[in-house]
DNA sequence: GTCGCACATTGATAGTTGTCTATATAGATG
DNA sequence: CATCTATATAGACAACTATCAATGTGCGAC
């Protein structure tokens, strides 16, 4: 064990078919921001869950959330690209552009 | 898209921290390959344990091995590159060049 | 052959995680 | 206030996983 690693929680969070679901619904929605009750379609499994899964999403670094009445907006956190680009990386000498 | 499995396989893959030090250790050794016997450094577990990642990180298609009389050599595999800015550019439309 | 080295596999165990049901909170509305 | 709707939290449980000690396998050297 080591000293928490962003990186492993930041890919880790992305490590799991639900939330991959989740945030590849985000990607498609363009740079826009999507209602929390709009992911419960995609995957099969219960209300609870999906917010479980937005939570790590959210602590990871990956979403940031805004409420708005009764609903909560959901997008990407605005360093995630970079933070995603910047592991492949490190990685591999990959280069990115945003 | 249609199999987000093979995806989620290479991201839990690269998610730990054991592996991502493999990893990392391997894309600082430029183009090369690395024996296994020279990740047993990086991280403080066992030599059964390192087999084991080892393992996983071939399976998910990140790593290829080649015996080379009673040492085995790892490489990036070569698609993995590519996999890994794939999934970038699904999840946000990020753009990635080799 | 057999000895020693490098790596892989097995079996067991402790810790983590994804999922559910049930319940709680926050905000809008009458 | 009462109530409905949309998320979040709590607690429990099954499934998975990272790890180790012990053992197995493959290869070169003597």
């Amino acid at each position: 064990m080591q000293q928490p690693d962003r990186d492993v929680a930041l890919l880790a969070a992305l490590a799991d078919p639900t939330r991959l679901a989740i945030v590849r619904q985000l990607g498609a929605a363009g740079e826009g921001a999507v209602c929390a009750c709009d992911f419960t379609e995609c995957c099969s499994v219960s209300q609870p869950t999906i917010s479980h899964h937005l939570r790590v999403l959210r602590e990871a670094g990956v979403l940031v959330s805004e409420r708005q009445g009764t609903n909560v907006l959901y997008s990407f956190a605005p360093e995630f690209r970079e933070r995603f680009a910047g592991i492949g990386a490190s990685l591999s000498g990959l280069v990115q552009v945003a």
